[in-house]
RNA sequence: GGGCGGUUAGCUCAGUGGUUAGAGCACUACCCUUACAAGGUAGGGGCCGCAGGUUCAAAUCCUGCACCGCCUACCA
């Protein structure tokens, strides 16, 4: 083995080995209890980024701690077709070749998406598996895989009869570039800083009425202006008419509860086309509906002199020739929320236009009763809020897009006027007239119309297979916050609707990953930390437990630039003790070595490690089900390091009985690290598989990969008498170290000691090796003794040439000050009648055992303070 | 406008009412002691954002405020 770890040999192997072992493939004809998860599926045109490295090291802690733990437990994978992400992909590859879309129309254009994913669509699964990514990759599926494209008819066509989806006439998120509808939740809202234009409208009897518009472009399109019926500026003006400047339309003044006073002038232009609330203005009032824009942006005829204009060329040239015209009053700046396509970042434009929804309230109700209930449970528990206040105020969604790329609408309309016919296989004549000229819908569906039945399309549904029938429902749902909408609680609401149970009892949604500052890590902004750089230099294992041991539940993680180095000096910390330990059954040439079945006859240390093995056992396991996965690896951390290599290793060393160690030391070497490799391969497999290897040739080994060793339990094994031995040895190591450090003796510089209780020969030899001294005598008082009065007695040190021994006078009454301090504090707690009253007994014991340890110290320190007196007399 | 989260060591963060508030990195001093310098030993460094309150007891619970971040909403 290599003085220093090197991930790079050995990670790549290890994946390989798993995979082909089958380790990941769960069998349904040999099935335990069951344990399943699906993947956050990433879109194909991914790249790994820290976001998917956390989420996907959280799902395999889950999966690999429960495959451990004796269940069948299943992780499917797969991949998203991520339908506008893709497009906007491949067109941006073909224009690279002066290829548009249009030119080589909508077949072939299918084609060449379907050769770029085939080309490019695994990269981010390749990035996955060098993560460590334990999934079932024989169970794999992909948003439009025939099986799932096949769910996505079923499930259209199911809700269509129900009539939960139906076309509509709406104002709809447009995205000018994309050239298709959103949803509302693609929409992302950005604060800018725009103006407020006052314009004056004409009105037909002579004078103005003042409007005021953050889009005075819009001002074509109108159809009324509208004023509060309470406001008394305008309660003349209604029913008036107004000569709109340009398109010289004539519109009415109308009243509505909807404007308010306070706003602007009171009164406001109302677009019916291009905005939702004037939308629903308009239906009510029966006013007209003018859309003057063209599909991608510019101005259309309705603009009349402005047509064929890019809408925000009108925007400068309207207000130019308003005040040309003298009707722009003024200008204001204003802040306001402007909306962007999620995938462009194109301005959106609310338009009017007619597509598919789907009717959420009836879904919304269930989704709502299963979490009110707490049958779905969110990690940490904030989030239901959320997830109830979207579901109570959900509005329709907007499933169609007028895309190539994704699952076609499965509607065909006949050309006599038929009703529109919804088919899941192709048709040809329409079963209503008989009719052979079908033109089948032209748009796709929404990618998360997909996505929402990923819990159990991935198994096959509608098909009633033997997967769908085990693995449904699955367990816990592992996502951010950012899809909690788009994809959770759609989720929640198909599997309900669908297969009439919940798809995962957990909802686990962790934070996000940003850059130190707290941004979030963007392209555009250059802050990203790229894990698959990371992955190279250092290794997954360094990545994941980096990550997850700065992400505490829940919380966002800002991550600095260096975070890699706790989990790239552990794993190295984690190596050389394995190397150590190896070295040390080589030497001794022992093979089959068993962990101890009896525990009576070992000495305190071998003892006290155990307890500790065992406590970690059981807070390892505590905060695995709570979903504390940073608590439970610092834990880990804490053990492995500081109790197991920092002390048990080192007093390992000191035994030089050959029988002993062999029987006893090097099994508990053994034991010790082999449990605690069990316990962090949830964490970081790669490492703790390349040792658990490594080991095979000496220890008796259970099975042939960690990946499918048994979780350890804890034995409850305990004994106080030995965990107060172990410190009473560590107390009188640190003391003699702390004297030698403060007084400049090396460490390697054996000195003599004095000690006023009793040693037993291990105890002695422990405190030579581990604290550099010579021998141990019994403690008297002598001139060039330097002493410390400890909790377990006098401990001389004897040297030559103290440098500074009124410092240690000074600290020693800074100390005993202190100590006062908080003496004082107790008594008091102690006098206080309400605390003997409330407080439980033992909080009181508690306080009392301090206050004799205080006065204990104090007594000591003073000890000190007389023999440092008498020294310098 | 509403909601949620955060504010703890120089930096990034733990701390789920009960010792004298912790970790990693950085820093200081001494050590290449044959598992590990990606290491060892010892150490320095905190009005726990501010102001009140509840409690025998508050970093922890409550209220208000300030600042930072996020999510949401039809003030054009």
């Amino acid at each position: 083995m290599e003085t220093k770890y090197n991930p790079k040999e050995v990670e790549e192997k290890i994946y390989k080995i798993w995979e082909e072992s089958g380790y990941f493939y769960v069998k349904t004809n040999d099935m335990k209890e069951k344990y399943v998860i699906v993947i956050p599926p990433p879109n194909i045109t991914g790249f790994l980024h820290m976001g998917h490295a956390l989420n996907n090291t959280i799902q395999d802690i889950l999966i690999r701690w429960k495959r451990m733990s004796n269940f069948s437990a299943l992780w499917v994978p797969g991949t998203d077709h991520a339908g506008i992400a893709t497009q906007n992909v491949v067109e941006k590859e073909l224009l690279k070749k002066g290829i548009t879309r249009k030119q080589i129309g909508r077949e072939k254009f299918i084609e060449e998406v379907w050769k770029w994913k085939e080309k490019y669509g695994s990269r981010i699964i390749y990035q996955l598996k060098k993560l460590g990514a334990s999934c079932d990759w024989t169970r794999i599926r992909f948003t439009m895989d025939q099986t799932l494209s096949n769910a996505v008819k079923e499930c259209f066509i199911r809700l269509y009869k129900k009539g939960l989806i139906y076309k509509g006439k709406k104002i709809i998120n447009w995205c000018p570039r994309c050239e298709t509808a959103l949803s509302d939740e693609e929409v992302e809202y950005m604060d800018e800083q725009s103006q407020l234009f006052y314009i004056k409208y004409p009105l037909l009897k002579g004078g103005y009425i003042e409007v005021a518009t953050t889009r005075p472009e819009t001002m074509l399109g109108d159809t009324a202006v509208a004023v509060n019926p309470e406001d008394k500026r305008y309660k003349n003006l209604i029913g008036e008419k107004v000569k709109l400047p340009f398109v010289e339309r004539i519109i009415p003044i109308i009243a509505d509860q909807k404007v308010d006073i306070e706003f602007g002038t009171g009164a406001v232009k109302i677009t019916p086309s291009h905005d939702p609330n004037d939308f629903e203005i308009a239906q009510k009032h029966n006013l007209e509906f003018v859309l003057i824009m063209n599909e991608d942006g510019t101005m259309n005829e309705n603009a009349g002199k402005f047509s064929k204009l890019d809408r925000f060329e009108c925007r400068k040239l309207i207000v130019e020739e308003l005040k040309k015209l003298g009707l722009l009053s003024k200008i204001e700046p204003y802040i306001n929320r402007v909306g962007h396509c999620y995938r462009c970042d194109t301005i959106i434009e609310p338009y009017l236009s007619t597509q598919w929804f789907v009717k959420m309230k009836p879904l919304a109700e269930p989704a709502i009763k299963v979490a009110e209930q707490g049958k779905l449970k969110f990690y940490p528990e904030r989030w239901k809020k959320v997830y109830l206040y979207w579901l109570y105020n959900v509005k329709d969604w907007c499933i169609s897009r007028q895309i190539w790329w994704g699952h076609r609408i499965p509607v065909w309309y006949c050309k006599n006027n038929c009703p529109p016919i919804v088919e899941k296989e192709d048709i040809k004549k329409c079963p209503n007239c008989g009719s052979e000229e079908l033109k089948r819908d032209e748009d796709v569906l929404d990618t998360w119309f997909s996505s929402w039945l990923w819990p159990f399309s991935v198994f096959g549904w509608p098909e009633k297979t033997k997967d769908l029938e085990i693995f449904y429902p699955t367990d816990t749902l592992v996502t951010a916050q950012e899809i909690l909408f788009f994809w959770v609680a759609r989720m929640v609401m198909a599997g309900l609707e669908f297969m009439g149970e919940i798809p995962f009892e957990n909802v686990y949604i962790h934070g996000t990953v940003r850059d130190s500052t707290g941004k979030k890590m963007s392209k555009s902004l250059g802050n990203v930390i790229d894990p698959v750089e990371i992955i190279d230099k250092y290794g997954a294992d360094s990545l994941r437990f980096s990550l997850i041991s700065l992400t505490a539940f829940g919380q966002d993680v800002f991550l600095p630039p260096d975070f890699y180095i706790k989990g790239r000096n552990f794993t190295n910390k984690i190596w050389n003790s394995a190397r150590y330990i190896l070295k040390r059954c080589e030497e001794l040439n022992l093979k089959n070595i068993s962990f101890l079945k009896n525990r009576e006859d070992i000495e305190f240390p071998e003892k006290w490690i155990l307890i500790k093995l065992d406590e970690i056992v059981e807070k390892t396991n505590k905060s695995l089900e709570k979903f504390y996965f940073n608590e439970g690896l610092n834990n880990l951390y804490s053990f492995y390091w500081h109790d197991f290599c920092d002390w048990y290793i080192e007093i390992s060393k000191v035994y030089k009985d050959v029988d002993y160690i062999k029987n006893i030391v090097i099994p508990v070497l053994c034991e010790v690290l082999i449990v605690s490799l069990k316990l962090l391969h949830p964490f970081i497999p790669f490492i703790t598989e390349q040792i658990w290897q490594n080991f095979r040739k000496y220890v008796n080994l259970e099975s042939e990969s960690i990946t499918i060793s048994k979780w350890p339990q804890s034995t409850n094994y305990y004994d106080q008498e030995t965990l107060n031995k172990f410190e009473r040895i560590k107390d009188i190591i640190i003391t003699i170290r702390d004297v030698k450090t403060r007084f400049k003796i090396p460490i390697e510089q054996n000195v003599e000691c004095f000690f006023s209780d009793e040693l037993n020969q291990l105890e002695k030899d422990i405190i030579k090796k581990l604290a550099g001294v010579k021998e141990i005598k019994k403690f008297y008082i002598e001139k060039d003794i330097f002493v410390r009065h400890l909790v377990w007695g006098g401990l001389g040190i004897s040297f030559s040439g103290i440098i500074d021994i009124s410092k240690e006078k000074e600290k020693r009454l800074k100390e005993i000050e202190k100590l006062k301090k908080i003496l004082l504090n107790i008594e008091n707690r102690l006098k206080n009648e309400e605390f003997i009253k409330k407080a439980p007994c033992e909080v009181i014991e508690k306080e009392k055992k301090k206050i004799v340890e205080l006065e204990e110290k104090i007594k000591n320190l003073q000890k000190d303070i007389e023999f440092i007196e008498r020294r310098s007399e």
